[in-house]
RNA sequence: AGCGGAGUAGCUCAGGUGGCAGAGCAAACGACUCAUAAUCGUUGUGUCGCGGGUUCGACUCCCGCCUCCGCUACCA
């Protein structure tokens, strides 16, 4: 009888294994990390899971080409592409999902068995255009005509029409009760733009699915048909509540870990998978009696050029490439700043540097550095004791309570660059202030050495509050800012600093040891891209 | 073809319910010197996709058109 759910738990999609990790994929774990970060800080349980996506007919056949079996080459992807992006930009999942993995296959099974028994699955028969070079079916779209006949884009050869027995799933029947759902829901689908897409496809009717394969061999067999294995995003999406722990006895760790995480907060996904998120998989979980998601969220995409990524056009960006020139950091904060989340964005070398250079290194390192030096030279690098606060000190103080909570209401909200943009608001009414507070003339008087000290102060507690709040986003440059200001020592680790704290006046301790080392954000090398 | 989104300063983009066009960056000039040649201030620029209409007044509403993109299922 644990109680229900109480952790936030947040998915990014199961990455195509055979694909090679573009920053289009980075980008969604990137959303996903700074989401999850920012409610750890919130003081919330947290669960947030990637993974891949390993089954399909493409695997085996790249595979085969390559003279690996099909699990080998899977697992060679996984650890030599897929894992390393994963660290190349920073990110704390608490699991990695493989569909190949024991826990998902036993997890899928029993889960269709579960479905079948309820009724939804039944035996019928697929017709349509098959190819045999390419060994599948082909959508009559993807046809080339020719003199009146139907060839094979890939081959173009003639394709054959071919029936093969299926299993199907009863899509059909959850019609109704995804339209009931969702109008109860309209939250449940964003953006808003992503809801009326999902509503309209919903409305224009359903047809049952066929559910399992029988041409394919890398795959999930059904239990109780093993010579057809289970159609590969009919196992994939699974891979969110078999992760988590679903099947497993209620009180065995999994079991408890699943009644915690589900049902899930957030699917993040692109807007080209959002059908499979929001129609089929809740349907999915219909038929199993299984609550819904809460959240389906659907990024746009990045452009390049004003294209959208592709490989054959070598747009498709390496994210160790951007990463190499600006960091980890710099790259969280410019995809997630730069772009609307939910829209699609332009990205462009040159946007890049000219932000990491006027918002990163000029606008916070160099607070940052300015600060520590100050402190340095007037206070021997303690933290001095403030006096009473002015006017001027107010508005600055003011101005961080409400950057947090306005910070807070935008990330929660997965608005990232308007949350980025309150935070940012920060670091310049900081520079601002400084300049106009003029501590080096200030110094020049020692008589004025209270007020000196509440200016570098009022700083260096601005400092502490972008910390805490940037630190979901930029994790590495954030606790590079805590050791300058020696807040390690005197308040702890800044992970653990809470949002509901941040905008709080008077955290930093007078007395923490500031030391300035090197440059948050070195300047960029001119040379480059 | 139907439905949905987009077309606004050199660049990236904001602009519920109509009222003198905005931000950031870039550019020019000035101030300052604690700092990563940094920071702060000032300055300009726009036929707001095209053509009509409603209105005292439209970027904002209506009609038509052009361009780009997405969705319109068993492709991952």
């Amino acid at each position: 009888m644990s109680s229900a759910k109480d952790s936030f738990y947040l998915s990014t999609p199961i990455y195509y294994v055979n694909d090679a990790p573009h920053i289009g994929h980075a980008y969604t774990t990137t959303a996903g990390d700074v989401l999850t970060r920012w409610h750890r800080q919130k003081g919330e349980k947290v669960w947030f899971l990637t993974g891949t996506d390993e089954h399909g007919t493409k695997v085996q056949r790249t595979a085969e080409s390559n003279d690996f079996k099909p699990q080998d080459w899977a697992d060679k992807l996984v650890s030599e592409a897929w894992l390393p992006v994963l660290k190349t930009i920073n990110a704390a999942n608490d699991d990695f999902i493989r569909t190949t993995s024991a826990k998902h296959k036993k997890g899928v099974q029993a889960f269709w068995e579960n479905v079948k028994a309820n009724g939804a699955v039944y035996e019928g028969s697929y017709e349509g255009p098959y190819c045999v070079g390419c060994e599948e079916f082909k959508l009559p779209g993807d046809l080339l005509k020719v003199n009146g006949q139907e060839l094979c884009p890939i081959h173009s050869k003639p394709v054959e029409m071919l029936k093969e027995k299926n299993w199907f799933f009863k899509l059909k029947q959850y019609q109704q009760p995804l339209i009931d759902h969702y109008t109860k829901h309209p939250e449940s689908i964003q953006p808003q733009s992503a809801y009326n897409e999902v509503m309209a496809f919903l409305k224009q009717g359903l047809e049952d699915i066929s559910m399992s394969r029988s041409a394919v061999s890398w795959g999930i067999p059904l239990p109780w048909d093993e010579k057809q294995v289970v159609y590969v995003w009919f196992d994939a999406l699974l891979n969110y509540i078999t992760a988590a722990g679903y099947g497993a006895p209620e009180d065995s760790a999994e079991g408890k870990l699943f009644k915690s995480v589900w049902p899930i907060d957030v699917h993040l996904v692109g807007k080209d998978i959002l059908r499979f998120h929001a129609v089929y998989w809740p349907a999915m979980l219909m038929a199993a009696n299984v609550k819904l998601p809460k959240c389906v969220f659907a990024h746009g995409w990045l452009l390049v050029g004003g294209e959208k990524m592709s490989k054959t056009k070598l747009t498709g960006i390496a994210p160790s490439l951007i990463v190499d020139y600006v960091g980890a950091d710099a790259f969280r904060y410019y995809f997630l700043s730069a772009i609307r989340f939910g829209q699609d964005g332009s990205f462009s070398w040159e946007d890049l540097t000219a932000r990491y250079t006027s918002e990163l290194a000029n606008g916070l390192g160099n607070l940052a550095s300015r600060e520590a030096a100050m402190i340095e030279k007037y206070f021997d690098g303690i933290v001095p004791q403030p006096g009473k606060l002015t006017a001027a000190d107010q508005v600055l103080v003011e101005g961080i309570k409400k950057a947090a909570i306005d910070a807070d209401e935008f990330i929660t909200k997965l608005d990232f660059s308007e949350g980025i943009n309150a935070i940012r608001n920060v670091v310049d009414a900081a520079n601002l202030y400084v300049t106009e507070q003029e501590p080096w003339k200030i110094a020049k008087d020692e008589a004025n050495k209270e007020r000196l000290a509440t200016v570098l102060y009022c700083v260096a507690e601005s400092l502490r509050a972008i910390a805490v709040l940037y630190h979901a986003i930029m994790p590495e440059s954030t606790t590079k800012i805590w050791n300058i200001l020696g807040a390690n020592e005197s308040i702890g680790d800044i992970s653990k600093q809470l949002i509901s704290n941040a905008g709080t006046w008077g955290i930093l301790p007078a007395g923490s040891k500031v030391n300035k080392g090197e440059a948050v954000f070195p300047r960029l090398a001119e040379d480059e891209q």
